[in-house]
RNA sequence: GGGACCGUAGUUCAGUUUUGGUUAGAACGCCGGCCUGUCAAGCCGGAGGUCGCGAGUUCGAGCCUCGUCGGUCCCGCCA
């Protein structure tokens, strides 16, 4: 390289004017007048406009016009004002740009797949398998460099409360219980296999044993389930956890840790403190464990309203225990029987019998419906609602958990269509008194909520055996926009509670000293009391990004089928790396 | 494991329903020419297609049927 560059191209300004410089970057563009040609230089902190005239020479000259898209180049030039009337106010450089009287060509591109512009039309496995092309385009290169940000953001602000930040292993035990493991199979130890993180739970507890009161790791963790918009098989998170702590030490610091990152990275203030929600009124008022706060819509219970009403679909669902909720969609009164007829259709198939859709007007209800609905049903429906004229409010009459379900989805779409969902606006929320069990259908045992190491909350410890599932717990979920962030709980310290609690999952004696002997054996040897909290910084990138995929936060994030189109992962190896595993492959079978 | 949508020049799409029918179009990009103030440069010309792949129906398939592969979104799954 002959050329070493003097400024980045989105330094120059009018102040340098007359400086001779030095740009490398991208070929953005090229605008060739015969006599004249104007280049677009590019690089990560910009562009700036580089003019060749013929007197630099017929060599440079001739060279330029053959530049192509992506050409990588180095020039030499001279600083100099745009004519009046020329400048470019889209462009941060756009008052100068650079007479240029050297030229090194370093690298040529062939014709692209794609073209490296703000926003690309092309498809997303286009863009994966050139994911160095991609990484060009404005939108991903701020991703990235956010990314980039936030964890220096988060760093800096653990660091200076007192956080350590410690690595754990990658290479870990595998433990059936919760996601699917990455498995890693073992040379030294043919037929047996580490497990790579799901999240260095474990460990960071093993650490406050050990005496590591804060400790803190951006960890990579892997997790080998079906992928979604928000999900990876391998994905970074917070991984944050104090000893001597109660909720209210953990709500405090994480708080204060995005008030800093917001601050420092998109200079937003956060109001503080961010507001609670207990689990049930969650799942109540917005029939999710992760409400969207960021708009009304909620759901409310017309039960009481309609107890007896004269309407079967009401009345029946009430009288087999169930429940009649409802949401007030605004604006939605004038919809046609088509949109009508579309919505109750949605609500079939998200999981609902029916759905009563009531248009208010005049005061009251028109709707076929409303003839069986009581002067008082349809002023109470309308005013627990909170229902105006020109409003439309749909009704779900069913089992609690359905109506409430249902409802939420539906709240999710509706807000979204009718473009109720406010940009930048970041609404966290805190949502506690989760229960510490649930009942799964499918392994037909009680498993738990959150993970077994949760603690039980003090006053339902009494209840842990002969009542499981109405004991809540220490844990906390926090949320942004409706988007689930990260959990983390106040932890079990003490062996015998730990053994109870995986009592209580199934776990025979031998099961639980096989799988977690050694934090059962580290507890009798003072362990502190001690939480924490793990979050998806991905995640919390996409949303401050502004993407609706953390895919686009990932430098190299795979496909839905977890593949990687860049390289092709995963993909075979050859007899003698199976055999030094003692590996034998077994062929598929139809 | 299940559901939905997408797959046609390098790219993004039209063409698929009503009607299966000669030579599959457009824009951008690419190549060539003209052009000394453009910044989505402009003008003229050109090249470029296994219609994802495989069967089937048919005299004839980009279009109809079945299968399959890839991508995206969602359900299940994600302690």
């Amino acid at each position: 390289m002959r050329i070493k560059r003097t400024f980045t191209c989105g330094e120059l300004r009018s102040k340098d004017v007359g400086k001779k410089v030095s740009l490398s970057g991208w070929v953005h563009s090229k605008r060739l007048h015969g006599g004249l040609i104007f280049v677009d230089l590019r690089d990560r902190y910009g562009i700036t406009q580089l003019v060749f005239k013929p007197e630099v020479g017929e060599e440079v000259f001739e060279r330029a016009k053959r530049f192509h898209h992506e050409d990588v180049i180095s020039v030499s030039g001279t600083v100099r004002l745009r004519p009046k009337g020329y400048k470019n106010p889209k462009l941060a450089t756009g008052d100068v740009e650079v007479h240029i009287s050297d030229l090194e060509v370093l690298n040529e591109s062939v014709p692209l797949p794609f073209m490296i512009e703000e926003e690309t039309t092309a498809f997303e496995d286009l863009r994966l398998k050139y994911r160095y092309l991609d990484l060009r385009r404005p939108p991903l290169q701020r991703a990235i460099i956010l990314m980039h940000h936030i964890r220096q953001a988060v760093r800096s602000y653990l660091s200076s409360n007192g956080f350590l930040e410690i690595e754990t292993p990658a290479l870990m035990k595998s433990t059936p219980e919760g996601a699917r493991d990455f498995l890693v199979p073992s040379r030294k130890h043919k037929g047996k296999f580490y497990a790579l993180p799901q999240s260095p739970q474990t460990y960071k507890q093993v650490l406050m044993i050990a005496g590591f009161d804060r400790y803190f790791q951006i960890a990579h963790c892997f997790r080998d389930e079906d992928l979604r918009a928000d999900r990876q098989p391998e994905f970074s998170q917070i991984d944050i956890e104090a000893s001597f702590v109660d909720e209210e030490d953990i709500y405090s610091l994480i708080e204060g840790m995005f008030e800093y990152v917001f601050k420092e990275t998109l200079g937003v203030e956060l109001k503080r403190p961010f507001p609670r929600m207990a689990y049930k009124d969650a799942l109540s008022r917005f029939g999710t464990d992760k409400p969207d706060t960021r708009f009304g819509m909620e759901i409310v219970d017309i039960t009481a309203v309609v107890r007896n009403s004269g309407f079967g679909v009401f009345r029946g669902a009430v009288e087999s225990g169930g429940v009649v909720r409802g949401i007030n969609l605004p604006g939605c009164g004038s919809f046609s029987r088509r949109q009508t007829d579309n919505l109750i259709d949605e609500a079939r198939s998200l999981g609902a019998k029916g759905l009563v859709l009531l248009r208010s007007a005049s005061g009251g209800f028109s709707s076929s419906v409303a003839k069986f609905l009581t002067e008082e049903e349809i002023r109470g429906i309308r005013d627990t609602l909170s229902s105006s004229d020109g409003d439309l409010v749909a009704i779900v009459a069913d089992k609690e958990d359905v109506a409430c379900r249902v409802l939420g989805e539906l709240r999710l779409r509706m807000a979204k269509r009718l473009g109720l969902v406010p940009q930048n606006s970041f609404n966290f929320l805190w949502i506690v008194d989760c229960p510490m069990f649930e009942y799964s259908e499918e392994e037909g045992k009680i498993v738990a909520s959150h993970h077994p190491f949760t603690s039980p909350k003090p006053e339902h410890m009494e209840f842990l055996e002969s009542d499981p599932l109405h004991v809540l717990s220490r844990s906390y979920d926090l949320v942004l926009n409706g988007a689930e962030l990260g959990s983390g709980s106040i932890r079990i310290h003490r062996p015998e509670v730990q053994r109870r609690v995986f009592r209580v999952l199934g776990l025979s004696d031998e099961e639980m000293d096989e799988k977690f002997g050694f934090l059962l054996r580290a507890f009798q040897f003072g362990a502190p009391p001690h939480g924490g909290i793990a979050l998806g910084l991905e995640r919390i990138a996409a949303i401050m990004a502004g993407r609706s995929s953390i895919r686009d936060v990932i430098a190299f994030p795979k496909t839905t089928s977890a593949y990687a189109l860049m390289e092709d992962a995963p993909s075979t190896v050859n007899d003698e790396q199976l055999n030094e595993l003692g590996i034998r492959l077994v062929e598929e079978e139809e």
